[in-house]
DNA sequence: GTAAGGCTTACCATCGTGGGAAGGTCAACT
DNA sequence: AGTTGACCTTCCCACGATGGTAAGCCTTAC
């Protein structure tokens, strides 16, 4: 199987595979005599594991270690969980600042008449100093 | 005002201000005879106008919109408005691809045993082909 | 005059992905 | 056998916003 047959069937677009093989989240491919790469069905099986993986956002590095556990008949599930949980962690401190960012700018354009007048509470918000935002009180960071 | 204090008082890295200006988001600064960048009060205000908007999440391309907005004194509200809704909408689209992330992975994390053994439900999920984390029905892009 | 610290430009790295060019290979059809 | 089209290869570039570093000039205070 070459990489085309390859992509279409795990889903991984040929340039990722490539690509997940140069940083070493994969073997090197088998090579053909022309220097095509070839696939066989375990490798299939793990392409399609790191785009599912992918789709749940981890990262490749966190990829890295689920791969790890995945092959690692003596693994214990505790480490499986903790990278999951790790990754929800992750997701949810992201969520929290868009919902945070999101509840302000709602705020301001509830405020925001949003007709043919120039008067606009966001842009009077923005060129504001620090305060209004519910930032006053965090460590301005960033 | 040469770059530092304009970096400090208006809150973004003397880096950044380079970069705004390269990618023309600022006008380019004056200089001194010797090449020094200097900065006036009105370009600390539209760098911490800048700063503002980068910490509610509009990308450059969006804060080049503002400040164009910002500067039309016969602007209408309505454009503002119109931007911040779209990034409040577009903001609203990736908490909820989030949102279903963690809810498949916390589902996941709740039938890991995440003791010594290694069987996981998580790991037997991500080797699976595409139909438990609700794909099915979705348009396969990516 | 010298030392410290600020400024300049230029380049590299991130992270995961796509695009494209230049050239080799394979399979099928004429 | 030759051609054609689809495929593969490597290499380079781009994104977005940010940080880092290095080499070299400028300013200020002592």
């Amino acid at each position: 199987m070459n990489i085309g047959e390859a992509s279409r069937a795990s889903k991984v677009s040929a340039k990722m595979i490539r690509y997940y093989e140069q940083i070493g989240l994969i073997p090197a491919a088998e090579r053909t005599a022309s220097g095509y790469r070839t696939y066989s069905q375990p490798d299939i099986h793990r392409l399609h594991f790191i785009r599912r993986s992918r789709d749940l956002g981890f990262s490749v590095a966190e990829i890295t270690d689920l791969l790890g556990l995945w092959n690692d008949k003596a693994r214990h599930s505790a480490d499986v969980k903790r990278v999951a949980q790790q990754h929800i962690a992750e997701l949810e401190h992201r969520m929290e600042k868009m919902r945070q960012m999101t509840e302000t700018l709602r705020a301001l354009a509830d405020c925001c008449a949003g007709d043919e007048r120039p008067e606009c509470p966001i842009l009077e918000t923005l060129q504001q100093p620090d305060d209004s935002p519910s930032e006053s009180k965090e460590h301005t960071e960033r």
